[in-house]
DNA sequence: TTGAAAGCGCTAACAC
DNA sequence: GTGTTAGCGCTTTCAA
């Protein structure tokens, strides 16, 4: 910055002011800087900023994993949303147990962020707290936690929707299939159930145990199986209702393989709206990770920048029911039915 | 930092280095220091520290999208290794042009990071060239650029082995399938194109044009009618190629829909290893995005910290063919063709 | 509107 | 093995 300053024949104070736009420098001195500044390719540390200013300018973000669908279309958007408030994105993947319990442990992000975004986590109460004495704004996204910020779509309401539909299309006997992932049961497998459970509820409609499954996922043969345990059934489901949309495709073929017409003889709703569903016409309940991403980004924002701001704020984003191919009225074939025939 | 020295009765400098684990503290001393800290929750001020050793301990990656299993895949691999070797990981996401152009203008890694991670662009010359005078180690992934550290799969090496294994079962007509993304032709596209008529080149088949069909992607209908083409040639083929598996894919489930048995009728072989490639019993050929990213972190590393590192180095990581069920000999049904039938 | 000087929290060089 | 001191590159008073 010296030089920068010396080439343009002011201060460093001056530079200063300069490159971070304040109004206080004159047009010609302004320019003088810049130019030199450009001549010299030279950019602030940021380091050495927040060092006096106390910010960090940095966004820390926790995820267990970066290859899904979700985690993907959410960072996609959070990215660009922090770039656009000149704010860096330092990202911790954390695979693992030890690799979490290194990260609570140290808590790395600790003075070098301004706030810290956990993404899908189920985290015990301990981590949660741990997590309250870090010196920063923590939000919470996909996963609501009592009392601290937190962004996500309401399952639950997602849910009941999604059931509706089935029901509005006639169906009684609805199953749904809980799929398990590697990490056990998340919180969004429990909540779906309970808006399953509650649009069943409100029509009246007993709860039948035996009408949901659960499948380990993904696992090739698995869907197949617990489909077998629905048909097999003195009384099988007409709809299957798939926590989410790959757990859907997968038993989809696993119908077709069965000769099962999709929807004449089985309807299937997913949930997610992942690309799969469009590719498969599958009806489902739609979220969008990016508006969740982008959402999650703005509310650190404003807990960064207004300390008054509500900070245990809880940001509930909508799902909407997108019938597609796979779901069709009781007993009562349609000609968008046909076009599915023959068709893998 | 000040409080822990105080309340461990020694001076700054000690905690410093017995925060750094140097080795120059004696054992009691330590253990007095690291109770301090935890009891006052102190962590460094990484920016702090970088102020003065003049390294940030961050290594800035540059990504245009994370919503693909590629880049889920590398980011996932790459990131715990960087935290084992105790780097930040900064993430620069440019999904279009203009941010495109404004990280190119601004280069706000500069100073801020002490090497940087291109991941599958395909760079102008002048957006490399702005990158060599960045003033820190850039390493290309998956992509090879001449004088400049690369990290990459041998496209052409792996579609010359797919090729060569379609040749092997004695097909002769093999088409090739280009599925162009939002962005136009990737850089693997045409390298792969490349491998698929080298290995005919020295089969002693001559190229035929019409063999080789481009189609958008993703796009529901753009692969049926590229199949359409290849299926009213005067000859057709008895194999596909596709540039990846999710083209593939889309081949097998086009074929299916028009009662063309895969692999009894075409053979179908796809790029990637990508887990649609497992599900769909897809043949293929594989590469480990995972390997990628962690090489390339360990480049990085490499880079970082020896400066006399050969700074032109490209790393080649292999792929291999992994046959599944949609390759069979030409006009010789098997029996794990069988298998196939009638599932979907 | 600009400049001089102090200091952010840490590490490194040097002395003991 | 430990403490003292200087200074990394910035921003921020404060004075001019």
């Amino acid at each position: 910055m010296a030089d920068v300053a010396e080439r343009a024949g002011v201060s460093t104070s001056t530079v200063s002011r300069t490159l971070r736009g304040l109004s206080t420098v004159s047009p010609e001195i302004r320019a003088r800087v810049e130019q030199a500044a450009r001549e010299l390719d030279f950019a602030i540390s940021r380091r050495a900023a927040s060092l006096v200013t106390g910010k960090t300018g940095t966004v820390a973000v926790l995820v267990c994993t970066l290859n899904s669908w979700f985690m993907g279309s959410a960072l996609s958007a959070l990215g660009p949303m922090l770039r656009a408030a000149d704010l860096e994105l330092n990202l911790y993947v954390v695979p693992d147990m030890a690799e979490r319990a290194a990260f609570f442990e140290r808590l790395p992000a600790r003075r070098n962020a301004d706030a810290l975004l956990v993404f899908s986590f189920d985290l015990t109460e301990e981590e949660t707290s741990r997590l309250d004495d870090l010196g920063m704004p923590v939000i919470y996204v996909s996963q609501h936690v009592d009392g601290r910020p937190s962004v996500y779509v309401d399952d639950v309401a997602g849910a009941l929707s999604g059931t509706r539909h089935l029901l509005n299309l006639g169906h009684r006997r609805i199953a749904f299939l809980q799929a398990v992932g590697d990490s056990g049961f998340s919180f969004s497998s429990s909540e779906r159930l309970l808006g399953y459970q509650q649009a069943l509820t409100e029509a009246g409609i007993p709860l039948d145990e035996d009408l949901v499954v659960t499948t380990p996922f993904p696992d090739k043969h698995g869907t197949a199986r617990a489909l077998g345990q629905l048909l097999s059934l003195r009384e099988p489901p007409t709809a299957v209702f798939a926590e989410h949309d790959e757990a859907a495709v997968a038993t989809i073929r696993a119908l077709r393989a069965a000769q099962i017409g999709v929807p004449e003889q089985m309807s299937v709703l997913g949930f997610d709206d992942h690309p799969v569903a469009d590719l498969f016409d599958l009806s489902t309940v739609a979220q969008s990770p990016s508006d969740i991403g982008r959402t999650a980004g703005e509310l650190a924002l404003r807990l960064i920048n207004d300390s008054d701001a509500d900070h245990a704020q809880h940001i509930v984003l909508p799902s909407h029911v997108i019938p597609r191919a796979t779901t069709a009225p009781l007993l009562q074939p349609q000609s968008r039915g046909q076009e599915q025939t023959g068709s893998p």
